[in-house]
DNA sequence: CGGGATCCCTAAAGATACTG
DNA sequence: CAGTATCTTTAGGGATCCCG
């Protein structure tokens, strides 16, 4: 993959937009839920209940809505069977499954550099006693 | 690089761990201005009031806020000179332009999708009239 | 079981004014 | 010019209840 760093970002007025659709991604996928949503049925289908179960800490609303907006934006795809009691099974779509790349590498920038984020951060609080 | 996607993430408890950790890094940089920042300082060294017009839309207090954080976590190194009036630049640390490259690749995927998703949008709400 | 509606509460963020 | 403090507004999210 050809990656075009973020260096030349903002440097031009051109550039700056690249920033705002940065922020427009990060403000849609940087809520509480939606990658844990995404990471939850990266592994396969599954039913409204036992996402909640796998994610843990989620309310019945904001899984909800979380899904809602996930299949809004044509990243999951929502199968209801209209059986008693019903059954809903959620599902990655391509669209949702091509977000997982650009994920596993920002997760492994976080993986590498945690340590020296922890590290920064005492001696910041630290001088600040 | 090599890229272990994140289709196996949450698959075990040990990967759900995983997921915490990105939300954790999504939390950090998700916020309305950080990307701004860490974006408008990829170009090189920059003074507040500079960065506040290139940045555009942000109060004074907030990105005073953002800029805080960037230096706790070791991502901005703040220089301030005591003159009259006072001058401070602000520029990213290895480690803040090392987080460019993920956020690249991020956006790259946002250029390629973002038509797809637009659709995925219109024909959501269409189907909800 | 899955989802919607309502209420409430707390964090995030904007506006403004003051200071070295 | 840069930073802080205070106040206010808003949006995100939790709890709860009801419905098919």
């Amino acid at each position: 993959m050809t990656v075009r760093p973020v260096e030349v970002i903002c440097l031009e007025d051109q550039q700056h937009e690249k920033c705002k659709l940065l922020g427009q991604i990060l403000d849609r996928i940087g809520d509480k839920w939606t990658i844990m949503a995404v990471g939850a049925l990266s592994g396969g289908p599954m039913r409204f209940n036992e996402l909640m179960r796998r994610i843990g800490g989620v309310s019945h609303r904001m899984l909800t809505l979380t899904l809602r907006g996930l299949e809004r934006d044509g990243m999951v795809r929502r199968t209801a069977y209209p059986t008693i009691p019903p059954k809903v099974e959620y599902e990655l779509t391509p669209l949702g499954r091509s977000l997982t790349e650009p994920l596993a590498i920002l997760l492994q920038w976080g993986e590498k550099h945690s340590g020296e984020i922890e590290t920064a951060r005492n001696v910041f609080d630290q001088s600040r006693n």
